[in-house]
This record gives C-alpha cells, sequence and structure tokens, in this order.
DNA sequence: AGCAATTATTGGACTCAGTCCACAAACGGA
DNA sequence: TCCGTTTGTGGACTGAGTCCAATAATTGCT
C-alpha cells in the first residue's frame, strides 16, 4: 500500500462507513435483512439517507462486506502464478487461488449473504447481488484461462477448435468452477456449528470440475 | 394434459396474458427492458396495472417467457430415465435431459432475458429473476443426483464418504453443470446470426463436467 | 487571513416496482 | 334471481434507488 494517505483536498470521511456496517449488523440480527429499510439503518448509525448511498450502491451491499474483502484478494492470487502458460496450468491456478481465498473464511464468521440466504428463501436484491458479484468472477477466470488457452503459436489446429469454440470452453470452465465453489460455501454455511474451515468443502466441489477440464486438455 | 378445461366457476380469464406478452415484446424492442415501466405495457396491452401482477410476480417474468417453458419440460426429461440407479447413470441422466430440453431452442427465437442481459449488464432485476430460476434447477437437479448416489445397499463404505460430502457432490455438481450450461446458452445468444442449434453448445459445455464427475464415481 | 477548489453530507423531491385491499364485473349453478 | 367464485380495476401505500441543489469541512494558494 504506497499511497496510504495522498492527502487529498476536500472535507474528509467520517466514520460513516463502519457506524454503518455496525448499525446493519445489529439491525439485521434484530429483524431480518428484509425486515430492515435503508433509513432505520442510517438512524441508527446517525447518518442521512442519502449518506449511505455515498458508501454503498445497494442495500444488498451489507450482506457482502465479508465476501467482497475475501473476494478481492482473488485476482492477486490468480496472477500470482502468472507464469503459466498452458490450459492446464490454467486450471491448476484457478483452482489454487480459490483455495487461497477460501482459506480466509473460518467456522466463526459466516458472511451475511449466506445466512440470510438460508433464513428467508428468495428476497430478490439478494440473488441479484450474488450473481452480479457471481459474474464478476466469471469474466476474471475466463480472461484468465482464456489468454492461456488455444492460439499455442500459430494455426496449427492442435485441439481446441475454433475460435468460438475456445471462447465457450473458457467461460464454460469459469462458470463451472466457480458455481461449484460457491456450492461449497453454501453448504458450508448450513453445516451449523460443526463447519470447520470453508477450503476443504471448496476442495471437495471444484476439484471433479477442474479435473474434467483439465482431462479436455490434455488428450485433445 | 387430461383436466384442461375443468370448467370452473367464475369469470374467465380475458386474453390478457398473451396482450401483455405481446405489448412487452414490442415495447422491449422500441425502449429495452429498463426503459420500459409496467404502466406502459398495461397500457399498450388495454387492461389495468393491477391486472398485470394476476399474471405475472413481477417485470422480469417477462424476459423468461421463453425460457420458462423450456425449462418446464426439465423435470419430466430428467426423470424419464428414473430406472438409473447408480450415481454415474444419474450424471448421464442430467447429461442428456439438458440436452433434450436446450434442443427445443433453435437460431430463431432467443428469449429476452439473453438479448437484453447482453444489452445492458446489470439491470439487478435480471439477475435476481435469472438466478431465482437457477436455483430452482438446482434443487431438481440435487435432489435426482442425491438420491442415486451414495447409500447403496448398507454401510459397506464403498466410496462417497460421509453423508456430509454426499450432500456436498450432488449439489456442487448440479450447479456445476447447469452453470455450464447457462454459460453455453449465454455464448450462443452472443453469437449473432451465424448461431445454429443451442444443443451443440450445451454438449460441449457440460461434457468435461459430467466427465469430471463420472470419474469421481467410477474411481471411488 | 482570505479565497478558490475539492469532497462529504444533507434534505427533499422524484420514479418505479411490488403489495394490499375493497369493489365492480362476469360467469356457473341452484 | 340469488350465491359463490374468479377476474379485472382503482387507489393508496411502502421502500429502493436516483438526482440535485445547498452546505460543511478541509487543503492549497496568495
Amino acid at each position: 500500500m504506497p499511497d496510504h494517505e495522498p492527502k487529498r483536498a476536500g472535507r474528509p470521511r467520517g466514520s460513516s462507513r463502519a457506524m454503518l456496517e455496525e448499525a446493519s449488523a445489529e439491525l439485521f440480527l434484530e429483524q431480518t435483512y428484509a425486515g430492515t429499510t435503508i433509513l432505520q439503518i442510517t438512524r441508527r448509525a446517525g447518518v442521512s439517507r442519502a449518506t449511505f448511498f455515498n458508501y454503498f450502491t445497494a442495500k444488498s451491499d451489507l450482506l457482502w462486506v465479508d465476501v467482497d474483502a475475501g473476494l478481492a484478494r482473488f485476482p492477486a492470487a490468480l496472477e500470482q502464478c502468472a507464469a503459466a502458460c498452458g490450459p492446464v496450468e490454467a486450471v491448476n491456478a484457478v483452482e489454487r487461488a480459490l483455495l487461497q481465498v477460501s482459506a480466509a473464511f473460518g467456522p466463526g464468521q459466516v458472511p451475511w449473504a449466506l445466512t440470510q440466504y438460508e433464513l428467508m428463501g428468495t428476497t430478490g436484491e439478494l440473488e441479484a447481488s450474488a450473481l452480479s458479484r457471481f459474474m464478476a468472477q466469471v469474466t476474471l477466470v475466463t480472461r484468465f484461462v482464456g489468454a492461456r488457452t488455444g492460439t499455442p503459436a500459430a494455426g496449427d489446429g492442435t485441439d481446441a477448435g475454433t475460435e468460438a469454440d475456445r471462447e465457450l470452453a473458457s467461460r464454460a470452465f469459469a462458470m463451472a468452477v466457480l458455481a461449484a465453489a460457491a456450492a461449497a460455501a453454501g453448504v458450508w454455511a448450513r453445516a451449523g456449528v460443526t463447519r470447520g474451515a470453508l477450503a476443504p468443502f471448496v476442495g471437495a466441489a471444484i476439484a471433479p470440475v477442474c479435473a474434467g477440464y483439465r482431462a479436455l486438455h490434455t488428450v485433445g
């Protein structure tokens, strides 16, 4: 973190963000997510309703603060093994990066998104916010894998077929692994007090998917 | 269809549903999905705004009329091979059922959900509705596969580990295959005029996932 | 100190989706 | 014709998210 405090001009931010997160956590426990309005959150945090949207783009952002923090490390974990050139190494890199990210979640803090999901089925907002985050990671993985698959040297027609075929394979793999990881998170959250770390769940869930795509690229 | 017209009492339905679908299709072309309000749709259809919610639970339902129609066949296609007992056969059944369902979509009619998704990134409503439909199919596949995996006869400790492990595997597989199928649908929709049938896309996308899970259950 | 530029905060008005409810309209059956 | 049932309608209401103009707090410059 080089430029931690570039000393920008203008009115400094208050402690609004932290207070909003804290207030929302309390209220979600007392009333659920759906039963809490933005107005209640801002009132308890001691700020205006308009201020809420200076810090969060939507009410549902509050469900994902923990997840977003963990997910922020995903791009770095992915590029960490950027030297890998082949598609198989790319799959391995994705697998390791996902395990690395999920290692940040222990039995203690389960993100709001997961607990509230079980609590009230389909809220709409929750599902919308979930999918938008999911798709963000999908484009990340798709680009990472896509850049390392196909076009090995020049048009030597090795394996991956046409450009469209390779795009489909990359995207399908991205969505499949991430979906498996999401499934693991869901099962882990439901596991109750007996749940340990998240990583083993994710590892077991994504292993078959990764194996399937590795096989696809090795046999050609 | 046995009881197509049980001749119920009460005021008969008008042609509201068809008119609403038609009106929305026109307006989505003229002004996109996000730029169209429910009020506009109902006005063009010649009905009241309240009537809209007699036929659709949300505005986003209109994006999925084609998809929902196709998806309605999925449970039947799945149970069609209910005799299969092992997990490998279950994976095969899911693969075939998905191909069967996607066979209903040709190059002509692409569902609104797919075209509008590319058109305007994240609408929120669209993503919420997408995920809720996705999860509905996930529970379907999870149950189907889960019922055919593990507990082969009695506790002979063959392969699948504990009950929790098997639940995780079933759910992860369900989400992974369906995510791959969704990826295929997205790529297919983006393919433009040159796209042919949907089924080949889906087949290519889900094959590696199915292969991975088959291997998981064969080698034990 | 005074002043300009910059950024945070605020209140309020606004649009729209979705819910709810009471009432009118159209039907079948007794 | 009266009754129960179901669809259609108008209107009021909540709450999320947007927009904007005004104000407060701070930095940098003169």
